[in-house]
DNA sequence: GAATCATATATGACTTGTCCTATAATAACT
DNA sequence: AGTTATTATAGGACAAGTCATATATGATTC
């Protein structure tokens, strides 16, 4: 379960309540990974449960009671272990494209408005990330942790990249529709860079 | 439920029984979803209960008998309708980008052989897509329906240009890593055509 | 002769995640 | 004065999908 480690990496950081975390995932990770709320909290069971954090219940007046959770020396092991485990490849489900796979027998007009609403679609979420990259990027100064703000910036760059082929892909499918022109055309190379 | 809409768009091409689609999905939409054998058979069930299928026990000799379904009229205009409909906008979950966002305190040699791990990852599966492209043109002469091959094709192309985003983002990272580099790059700006 | 493959359907247990709701009190806005 | 936002946790119901397994038999492979 990636969520698990994900709420480890962010334990590892500081102490947190579910609360906290929440708000951890909302500002930093959504974009790749978005997280329930309820979801947190039934996960920080189970990690109390692995004995990978330990709960301490700080009391509020006028607030409920916040449970405060902290990375135990076993969950910073299994942290460490999963960091550099490999991964089992993923298959991505795009739902969009099992609409484009059924459209052969559709007219040709609707399927360019479908792929020219997706278009703009993408288009405002690829804007929206590049605008939080331009906002981490003005405002750290030099003096916050610089690998810190790389590694959390390479994972939007990785929208960024793939959002741009997202875009490339549409805006040539919409050109070929448009001139009815149903021929495949393999994406221009992708130039490797040498083996390392 | 895009798995019930994607039965639907088979079965709007000839009556199939479960193992027929499971097959129909391996071998044509499997790169973009993925179905499960047993989750198949019990979207027939729900497709049945909807009243969108039409369920044909068909008795075989030393087989298990067949349930062959055929899409309905109401089927038919809800998968038109579904065709029709935008999507909501996905959230796609990475867990590799997990391991990226918390590898700042890790040791750099680590971090780059996790890094290249993956870009070979991502280079067989580009290369495993780019075989199925190939083989499917060369195996098309001028009698198939060019719209259907089309569409069909457009998926292969899709998975292809966001695999070449994300092995320009892994080349990237990997290169700045090696270098000691830790600077945010944002990707070379996508130039957009003009609107329609 | 034995093992496996292909055909064919289906259920149980489980995992991961979503959505809605309940609870509770203070502060801030309109 | 009334509504909404913020802080804070958590359970119930549900959806979608995975994995393992059960059943049955003929054909093929070793």
């Amino acid at each position: 379960m990636s969520l698990k480690h994900a709420v480890l990496g962010f334990l590892s950081y500081r102490p947190m309540s579910g609360y906290d975390l929440k708000k951890a995932f909302d500002s930093s990770v959504s974009h790749f990974w978005p997280a329930d709320q309820s979801q947190i909290y039934r996960t920080l069971s189970q990690l109390e449960a692995d004995g990978w954090v330990d709960r301490e219940t700080v009391e509020q007046a006028a607030r409920p009671d916040r449970h405060v959770y902290s990375i135990t020396e076993s969950g910073t092991e299994e942290l460490q272990a999963w960091l550099g485990t490999p991964l089992p490849p993923q298959d991505d489900r795009e739902p969009f494209l099992i609409q484009v796979f059924f459209s052969a027998n559709r007219d040709p007009q609707q399927v360019l408005a479908m792929l020219e609403h997706q278009r703009d679609q993408i288009r405002v979420q690829y804007a929206f990330y590049e605008q939080m990259f331009a906002d981490i990027q003005a405002g750290t100064g030099q003096a916050a942790d610089k690998q810190a703000v790389f590694y959390s910036m390479l994972t939007l760059e990785y929208v960024l990249a793939l959002g741009q082929g997202y875009l490339r892909w549409l805006d040539s499918a919409i050109d070929r529709v448009q001139r009815g022109d149903f021929t495949p055309r393999h994406p221009d190379m992708y130039v490797t860079g040498d083996e390392s």
